[in-house]
DNA sequence: CGCTATTTGTTCAGCGATTGAATTATTTGC
DNA sequence: GCAAATAATTCAATCGCTGAACAAATAGCG
């Protein structure tokens, strides 16, 4: 119903040109089978002609590759699949978590290539030495790629906290960072990736909208608007509307976890009371099952939380119904706001779906005024706990599916 | 930090032209002082000579016209101001609420050229009825229209309700509307408007949606991203982001109404409890200033709160602060969750506005995690109370300025 | 008053990309 | 073996942008 929106900039000759390189590549991206040529004409509406020249540019700068064509049945000459390229650029992820750190690369299709995990506490241990040890990390993993023909074109991290335009982390409080500099502590290294036109070579981003774009771009396709909750134990979200990440004016939404659950509530940290996260994080729900937070590291609370619910044990269904409970009021607010059909429970809050949809599915259907006209699809997340990783690799891998000029000039 | 998008479909050889027609007349309407020529080529990135012959067609269509020239100081030959032409094609705007029908006629500057109020109750009449009238109003909005030269090319509608994609209205409560088929009533009478390639000749949308876009394109312009919220007897928002209304996936975003604001409080009438409307809407306010709703006609109850909260009366001063800190609940859910740095208050709200955004300020201000390092504004809204239907009419002006290749294939 | 510098706007040959029709290539079905 | 059908390419024509040259109009200056 939006008006279609025109690019940014002017529409010069040879834009003509990049953005049809762009349509084409983004329907083979789209497409479940290898489409042809023909099928990619009267897919996007040019001719044959057109696409042939098109299709001959992404084979020359090897962003496709021929396949064995589609079965079809019928008479007539056989067509040639046409799919993204196996070699070529590649997008390379990286994320400083609380308790590991995870390199991955990611290939154009959206296939992961490669994947490191290393994990460590990295609370003491301070940013510029979590970022060499990434930096470690992504080299291996670079020579790696190289073996398999790929070509790391950008790098994105994922970082629990609030990130600026500039890439500067102004705080992740479960990691115990303020004003880290990251562009800055990373230009102290050689460089990651290779340089190519349209493609920046850092961008730093909160975990929780990478991971939402991780799911948004994993197989097969899933609808494009939706929620991705992140629990852990502070809890964020990822909104994806349209196909697209909604970042704010500032680059700082999706803090559901301070959405006020019961206004009158506990204190937060955040200095507010009543916040979700105080009753549906982490730490609110161990507390609520009555788990010793000391015998427990933080990496195997959800894991212990899912084994004792499968057990039956009443506290922690208890405390998991509540925490399902305020969890569900939260996003009765944000369908509510956004008329979103699909909720996604990812990070910690995946392995304990079973026991939160529930009572987020009886909230909403109390609360939601359309809900009796369209359910609300309410799942878990697809990847696993390294769904930020894979997105933030899978954001660079999308980015020359959708500007592949950049790379074309390039390569020659 | 958002990928470009490209245009949704194939671009084709003449694509290029429209889309630099759009260009280049968005930069007509954007600029604060009449554009030259050249300012246009610097501006889009263009060549002088494309923005030559890009103006010529827009003059042949009679979208432009040249005026004085912007002043300017020092040598050279004098330039010939663009402006949007104040003759050609204008967007027609209709609404329908619970106590007036309203129309109105926008140019494409966004001056609204005509305006007819017609005051009754329209709860007790047949929505064919009411349509019916309206059809009437419209006709002599047209001539009105036509005697300034002005050619009516599309239509909107606003009512206070749920609108499907097709402009069924599924549910309007305090019109006492369900289920009422608006294009198929309407087409009945004969049609209101030109027909132009690419604007559709009715559209039908949420109050609360097309308020926000009156205030969108009010003068001078605002921030592209912000909340507008509408705050009658219902309580609807409509959500602007990046200068785009965001409509949701079925086009029922901004319910904000029905934001759980004390999830165990008062049952509210859709079910639900402690929703905003039963603490911030209306009859809620009125209840708490202990006024007798017998002797308050609807369309007079916000102005007698204010008429009481100038004077001071205790009850009603208590009645707005706690409205205000129940609406400052929503609105932080709201900022936490979007990151926006604008909150409009339309409506009834505007005129209450002075009681109103103090506490909904201090909720922002102890519930908001980033509010530390960036303010939001709360303020009333520019345009009275027949912003929705403004906006309806700027809704279709914009789309001819969005998309002007369909009128101008019109006009030869 | 006349000259120069400066800025605006137009003209025009050139060029890149799309277009549509014709052509070639390759297979199925009779 | 031949006709029909589908895929892909070739090529002259056309559309719209480009860049440079040119014409128009004004302020500043001696």
């Amino acid at each position: 119903m939006s008006l279609t929106h025109a690019p940014a900039g002017a529409v010069r000759q040879g834009s003509l040109r990049e953005l049809n390189l762009a349509l084409v590549l983004g329907r083979i991206a789209a497409a479940d089978r290898p489409p042809s040529r023909a099928d990619l004409a009267t897919a996007t509406g040019l001719t044959r002609a057109t696409v042939s020249a098109v299709v001959e540019d992404l084979l020359a700068g090897r962003l496709v590759s021929e396949s064995d064509p589609a079965p079809r049945s019928g008479a007539g000459r056989p067509a040639r699949g046409l799919v993204l390229a196996d070699q070529g650029p590649a997008g390379l992820g990286l994320e400083v978590n609380v308790d590991y750190l995870a390199v991955c690369v990611v290939d154009l299709a959206g296939q992961v290539r490669h994947r490191t995990v290393h994990r460590a506490d990295l609370r003491p241990v301070a940013p510029a030495d979590a970022l060499a040890r990434l930096v470690e990390m992504a080299g291996a993993a670079r020579e790696d790629a190289a073996r398999h023909g790929l070509t790391l074109v950008g790098a994105a991290l994922a970082v629990p906290g609030l990130v600026d335009d500039a890439g500067l982390v102004r705080l992740a409080p479960n990691l115990g960072w303020r004003d880290v500099p990251v562009p800055a502590l990373l230009a102290e290294h050689p460089p990651l990736v290779e340089q190519v036109p349209g493609v920046p070579a850092l961008t730093v981003d909160n975990e929780a909208n990478l991971a939402a774009l991780g799911e948004l771009h994993s197989q097969p396709p899933g609808p494009s608007s939706f929620l991705h909750i992140s629990g852990e134990v502070g809890i964020g979200a990822g909104i994806v509307l349209d196909g697209a990440l909604f970042r704010g004016v500032r680059g700082w939404s999706g803090e559901i976890g301070h959405l006020p659950v019961h206004p009158e509530g506990r204190p937060c940290r955040c200095g507010g009371q009543g916040c979700l996260e105080q009753y549906a994080g982490q730490e609110a729900i161990v507390a609520a099952a009555g788990l010793a937070r000391a015998e427990l590291p933080a990496d195997t609370a959800t894991a212990r939380l899912a084994e004792l619910a499968e057990a039956g044990d009443a506290n922690a269904l208890r405390a998991l119904h509540d925490a399902g409970t305020a969890l569900g009021v939260a996003v009765a607010s944000v369908v509510n706001l956004l008329d979103l059909d699909t909720v996604v429970l990812g990070g910690g809050y995946a392995a304990l779906a079973p026991w939160l949809c529930p009572p987020v599915l009886a909230e909403i259907s109390a609360r939601v005024l359309t809900a009796a006209w369209s359910p609300v699809t309410v799942r878990p997340s697809r990847l696993g706990a390294e769904a930020a990783a894979v997105g933030a690799a899978g954001s660079v891998a999308r980015r020359i599916v959708a500007q592949p000029a950049g790379w074309l000039a390039r390569s020659g």
